[in-house]
DNA sequence: GGCAGCCGCGCG
DNA sequence: AAAGCGCGCGGCTGCC
């Protein structure tokens, strides 16, 4: 038989290309080694080496046994799923993987023993396994089987994953395979993971493979979970595993998204595109293509004085940059508006465009996106298929998510949660004081730098220091902060300024100060850092190495995002009897869709929640002005 | 035609 | 001494 998933040098899967998810991370997986011409064992080899009988169940009786059995075996019980695209989405790219479109395939289970059992789901009504979901699970990327069961009627209650384990370990997201290479010494095929799960009926190489994953993942569980345990991970781990049930409820509901308001959006920025593009044309002649930094850089090339060539920003590979704010700096040029009127319509259309509405799901008329648990360096969650973390904050497009009749979004968010991290993690007192007194940081900051009493603070001083607290917070030096306060706040700020700015800052917050230091100094020498959860960045292997800035960051983004974490599970359970949904959730912010009778109370239960997310992280923490939770039509209204 | 790197830009 | 961080996506470009 041949593995044309193997031929190819990098085992990279884009999406679509599978009908499970064991490669672990959706649209690509991080894979260690070059393994061309490595060996691959049949499923059927390593169930025979390892002394293994498969047990097919097609028939309820055979079934209900099999559970029986089960229920004696040892606990967390491996668990897999493989699914079949439904017939009328056979041509749809992503249905296997959308529990919309597809339905559960096959069910396997592993207790420990010999017996390891395939539940075929064409023959078997799914509450026949009743007596399992109660039970501890592990599965790998379990979020995936969670939401198929949740669809099918089965709510597993305790699911663990080992994809998640060995997150908390390495911070990367493998995939089944390499972590049954690196911890089993097994070295499975992926030949049937695109084979036809929808034929009626199924060749043993098919029932081998899928019954071998829950094998893997039981054998696995007890291997991570004695790392993890010597590691001290547990909470890192736990953080993520009981945030599973939320996120998998909160890909299943979506999010309504206005296809007609999209439509006529799309129109506007249409003309402005093709407005912009003719004066464009003026300026820069037919043959450049303003979709071409490059080609733009050549132009400025040649089409620029001495003078303003000679302090022109470059790309790292000799570019001339041609971004919004080098364009917006010096004196102005015919080129630069229609070029950046273009440059903004043209982004909109590509990225929040006519792509962004194929991601709405046929069956349910909504956005499904994909968030990923340990997705990033810092234990964010991380986004895609669309990415909905990032839509643009203009009104227009914000409200394009909106609530359908009857029905009402409640929006939450953290006030400064990475600033108030920040406070608690270093211990500053000065800025602990503020957040207990309910002060407003931001302007205790703008009187630090100013020399004026808090009073006398004015609007544009607030908004010079909102540039300092957050560019200093990650160890921004002078002249990152005076471009920075420029770019995002429109802040005039010369470099003597902003020496002056930084020593002011780090006068008033002593306390952090010396924690930026002591936090570089470990993390130099141990070239990693910790979160307060515990999650180990480890510089060492990554790219670029130990990085400054990026050891003051982990650990507040870091912690920032555990609340987050430890916050979800707690939302779940007060959302219990409320018609309530959650529907997004963006770093410090939680966009629920609820029936307009259930508002009031979906207000206090997402505000308990994030509040007490926070005390679970921070016991000492002010809650004062810490979350803010609003109501409205749409996402825009409640802004 | 597919893929990867670069650039730029949307968000927190 | 100096150093904002974290993502995903799309278009262009050069390479295979």
């Amino acid at each position: 038989m041949t593995e044309p998933e193997e031929s190819g040098s990098k085992i990279k899967y884009r999406a679509g290309c599978r009908r499970d998810k064991n490669s672990g991370a959706q649209f690509e997986l991080f894979d260690e080694n070059d393994r061309t011409n490595e060996k691959i064992d049949a499923a059927k080899e390593i169930i025979s080496r390892e002394g293994l009988t498969l047990h097919y169940l097609k028939s309820s009786g055979e079934a209900s046994a099999a559970v029986e059995e089960l229920m004696k075996g040892k606990f967390p019980l491996g668990l897999d799923i493989e699914t079949a695209k439904l017939n009328e989405f056979r041509d749809h790219k992503q249905a296997g993987l959308e529990p919309h479109l597809s339905c559960i395939r096959l069910i396997q289970l592993y207790g420990g023993g010999e017996k390891v059992y395939v539940f075929d789901m064409f023959a078997l009504n799914v509450k026949i396994l009743f007596p399992i979901w109660d039970k501890p699970l592990v599965a790998h990327n379990a979020v995936f089987d969670v939401k198929h069961l949740l669809h099918a009627g089965a709510k597993p209650h305790q699911i663990g994953c080992t994809m998640l384990m060995a997150n908390a370990l390495t911070g990367k997201l493998f995939s089944l395979a390499d972590l049954g290479r690196e911890h089993l010494g097994w070295r499975m095929s992926k030949t049937q993971q695109i084979s036809d799960w929808d034929s009626p009926t199924l060749t043993q190489d098919q029932l081998e493979y899928a019954a071998l994953d829950s094998v893997a993942v039981y054998k696995m569980f007890r291997i991570l979970m004695d790392q993890i345990a010597k590691n001290k991970l547990i909470q890192v781990y736990t953080l993520m595993r009981d945030a599973q049930l939320a996120i998998a409820k909160m890909e299943l509901n979506g999010i309504y998204f206005d296809l007609n308001g999209h439509q006529r959006l799309m129109a506007t920025w249409h003309q402005a595109k093709k407005r912009s593009a003719e004066e464009l044309l003026q300026v820069l002649g037919p043959h450049v293509n303003p979709d071409s930094s490059k080609q733009i850089s050549s132009w400025l090339q040649t089409n620029l004085d001495k003078e303003a060539l000679n302090e022109w920003p470059m790309t790292k590979t000799g570019q001339l940059k041609t971004d919004r704010s080098t364009l917006a700096r010096g004196p102005h040029h015919p080129l630069t508006t229609p070029l950046q009127k273009y440059k903004d319509a043209a982004k909109m259309l590509s990225t929040f465009g006519t792509g962004y509405a194929e991601h709405i799901n046929p069956v349910t008329g909504r956005i499904h996106a994909y968030f990923r648990l340990g997705g990033t360096a810092t234990g964010r969650l991380s986004c895609s298929g669309p990415n909905i973390q990032n839509p643009p904050r203009d009104k227009q497009f914000r409200k394009l998510f909106s609530a359908p009749a009857g029905r009402i979004l409640v929006v939450a968010d953290y006030g400064q949660i990475e600033l108030r991290v920040a406070a608690l993690i270093s211990g500053d007192e000065s800025m602990l004081e503020a957040y207990a007194n309910g002060e407003d940081l931001h302007r205790k900051t703008a009187a630090a730098i100013a020399g004026v009493p808090l009073k006398e603070v004015t609007p544009e001083q607030r908004q010079a220091a909102k540039a300092v607290n957050f560019g200093l917070l990650y160890g921004q030096g002078p002249k990152g902060l005076a471009r920075y306060a420029k770019t995002n706040y429109g802040v005039d700020m010369s470099e003597r300024e902003a020496v002056e700015a930084r020593e002011a800052f780090f006068q008033t917050y002593s306390g952090l100060k010396r924690w930026q230091q002591e936090t570089a100094r470990k993390a130099e020498s141990s070239k990693s850092v910790v979160t307060l959860g515990g999650r180990v960045r480890d510089f060492s292997r990554e790219a670029r190495g130990y990085q400054y800035t990026e050891a003051l960051n982990t650990p507040i983004q870091g912690g920032a995002a555990e609340v987050l974490l430890a916050t979800l599970p707690k939302l779940d359970k007060y959302l219990e009897g409320l018609d309530a949904k959650l529907v997004n959730v963006v770093h410090d912010e939680i966009v629920l869709e609820v029936a307009k009778r259930d508002a009031p109370r979906t207000k206090q239960a997402v505000e308990k929640a994030m509040i007490e997310g926070m005390l679970a992280m921070f016991p000492n923490a002010s809650t004062v002005g810490l979350v803010e939770a609003k109501a409205g039509a749409n996402w825009a209204e409640v802004k």
